[in-house]
DNA sequence: GTTGAAAAGAGCATACA
DNA sequence: TGTATGCTCTTTTCAAC
């Protein structure tokens, strides 16, 4: 897949907004072409791995998994893609970001039920042979799906 | 809305999967009750804001948004919250974490096209009053849906 | 709180421009 | 590639358990 055009962009806009409830045809009348265009776009856009699921935002604290957690940490660079692979196993582990500058390269986010869960990441994490700098808590978590594709054709409201 | 019991649960696991193609029968097929139940349930989940929404997880890279960076900052706590309503206005964020513990207490994470994009998130978030402790950038991002929700009532495969 | 049935709507696959 | 049609499945709504 070369490049996005404004079709997708606002496909993805859309889908930004609600992905469960949006229908094809809804997308459609947004950007001005039929149900099975958006159909084959989305499509195309799944197989390009550009759009690699779909996940509810779910509130974790809501959800009973009061403590969220923020671990920063440094690998070795040679090391780091690979041990990354290991982390995203550790229960509770959310998500991983593998910085390309700075030492603190690695950011772990994960989420536990109990301060024992802090006890037992940081623990798991430091075994795989990372090197912790700080665990802090997360109070709370704002997220803005990426709403600027498309903002010019596929306009909210 | 008292407590999540294994059929919501069960729900959100499957939902963290696939949360656009998963179908309200499939969903019952797993936890074994109707479809119908399946739809009050997440109706629920909605109302009660354990689910607040569903977006597609979007390769930011590969969409053409090639630069994602990471800004960890420090903020009076006393403003910290009013503080963020401001953040998650600036073009190209797309979460802000606010921090429990830790002087570093709010973290940015921020997409943009070109170099040119770090300089002006940079510049918004140090004019809306935040002291930017370190700005790096992101060469990957790993998520991993929470998939512990109901381990036993819905299995994978 | 859960289930089931009828009506409306959405999605998929095929064929066509 | 983008678009239109027919068939199937899903969702919705409402009444009943």
């Amino acid at each position: 897949m070369r490049e996005l055009d404004d079709v997708d962009r606002g496909i993805l806009h859309v889908l930004q907004a609600d992905a469960r409830g949006a229908t094809a045809a809804e997308m459609g009348d947004r950007v001005g072409v039929s149900p099975s265009t958006v159909r084959n776009r989305i499509g195309r856009l799944e197989e390009a791995d550009i759009v690699r699921g779909y996940h509810p935002d779910i509130d974790y604290e809501r959800a009973g998994y009061q403590l969220q957690m923020m671990l920063l940490c440094r690998a070795p660079v040679s090391e780091r893609s690979a041990l990354v692979e290991n982390i995203m196993r550790v229960h509770g582990v959310v998500a991983v970001r593998e910085m390309l500058t700075g030492t603190v390269n690695v950011h772990i986010e994960a989420v536990g039920e109990s301060s024992d869960a802090v006890d037992r990441i940081t623990g798991e994490v430091t075994r795989l042979g990372l090197e912790i700098e700080s665990v802090d808590l997360v109070k709370r978590v704002h997220v803005r799906p990426f709403n600027h594709f498309g903002e010019l054709r596929a306009e909210d409201g």
